[in-house]
DNA sequence: GCCCGTAGTTGAACGTGTTCAAATTTCAGC
DNA sequence: GCTGAAATTTGAACACGTTCAACTACGGGC
């Protein structure tokens, strides 16, 4: 009963509280009702500030899930991480990396929808192949990239270079894969990824084979192409950006 | 002045009129100011109607979109399957089909950012994977079908039965590159076909050897399995899935 | 020629995401 | 403690996609 607030102490400014409480009540009410179905005023109106607050802080709806990404990434590499620790095969890491991965977002998957509607929207900011999700898309593939440096398999630079980008557009697979997949505890995509994962550590050693050096390399030439011409650096006002 | 209306010779209903009027203005419009920036009020009044006239047509805006996607359909097979009759090789097939395609899709690549819009929602009948838009994805795959047809590629039977699934796959894959590209009149997207199908031509020819027949046959079960779980029976209300 | 059911058409109304000018609160510097 | 600028908060207003009850026009059957 001494001082109910002004905690001078902690550096988190008000803003930051706010911020805070609105985005975990979004998240809350994502998970319970889907995106669609959960209003900007509702959110604002559940978290106790106005409806403009919630803009003042989240340029749009779309927004809120961009933080989402950033905590399920977070907590993607809290259960991957350790669990590699026993990991030392190249199949054995990617197993364990892709089934966390799906694990982690298994309380959103009515609402994972959303994630990829933007996939195909040059303008959107929240396009993952597109500049400013950047850093989160930097952070996802960066997982992959601990993978393979984790794994004594032999395998040549340049293919090892290209792996962690490449495994994670395979991933992003897997969850479009796991979207759409309404089988009960989602098996078909455990499933699903049992045998990806089989086939792709059996392609990985496959061209790395020297007598595959040439075509390793003009697909590898490609990739890069593809890769260079993705993040066009269109600096829209993000605003409008946002709208579409 | 004999008789201004009522042509009763026509089979064409008053309703397909409008219904066509309609649909004419609203790509009209998309191509011009693009899709979100066209309303459907605009689209409406441009085209003479009432705007609940419109809903009446099309349940909502999006499958003004279907409809774009069988004209674009169209359109591409009637470029492409006369262009096909000079090309014998697996090779030069597919990259007749493959640059129609990009030259039919051209005037409208502003617009064109929403086609992928919806192929990450389960429940929106757009959703190319999904059963509502199932003639036109067919439609798309048949063009596959009828390359491979064409050609005398000695190609074994379990991967020439998947191939033209595959090689639908592979241009939506363009596609979306082609929306992303900024370059000048497209030209990376040009040199991505020629690169991509030269690669994808070696790559049929290597999966077709003997010697890579259990690789082939594991990879082709893999696809199998994915395509069956894709085309979820969800018989949702219709409006109800326009919504997302 | 009249009736009636169906197809076509209307515009007001609703709920939504988003914007914005104005009001309020915070807090560093005095 | 006071002050003013910056940060935060507000709610009304806007534009849009969509719905719906009501209205009108059409065309076949008598």
């Amino acid at each position: 009963m001494t001082a109910m607030r002004k905690k001078k102490t902690d550096k988190i400014s008000k803003g930051d509280q706010t911020k805070a409480l609105i985005l975990e009540t979004a998240l809350e009410m994502f998970r319970e009702r889907g995106y669609d179905e959960t209003t900007m005023r509702a959110i604002a109106q559940k978290a106790g500030v106005s409806l403009g607050n919630a803009y003042y802080y989240f340029r749009s709806k779309e927004y809120l899930i961009q933080a989402f990404y950033q905590r399920l990434h977070e907590s993607h590499v809290a259960a991957a991480l350790p669990a590699l620790e026993n990991d030392k095969t190249l199949k054995a890491r990617l197993l364990t990396v892709m089934r966390t991965k799906i694990e982690t977002m298994e309380p959103y998957h009515q609402f994972a929808g959303v994630l990829f509607k933007t996939a195909g929207n040059p303008q959107s900011p929240l396009n993952p192949f597109a500049d400013e999700t950047d850093p989160v898309r930097d952070a996802g593939i960066q997982v992959f990239a601990t993978l393979i440096e984790g794994t004594k398999a032999r395998i040549p630079n340049d293919l090892r270079a290209e792996l962690p980008y490449l495994l994670w557009v395979y991933s992003m697979g897997v969850v479009l894969f796991w979207i759409h997949d309404q089988s009960p505890k989602h098996r078909r995509t455990y499933r699903l990824i049992d045998h990806t994962v089989d086939l792709l550590d059996k392609l990985i050693h496959l061209a790395s084979n020297p007598f595959m050096r040439p075509l390793r390399k003009q697909a590898l030439r490609l990739v890069e192409e593809i890769r260079e011409a993705l993040p066009d650096g269109d600096d829209n006002e993000p605003t409008a950006g946002a709208k579409q």
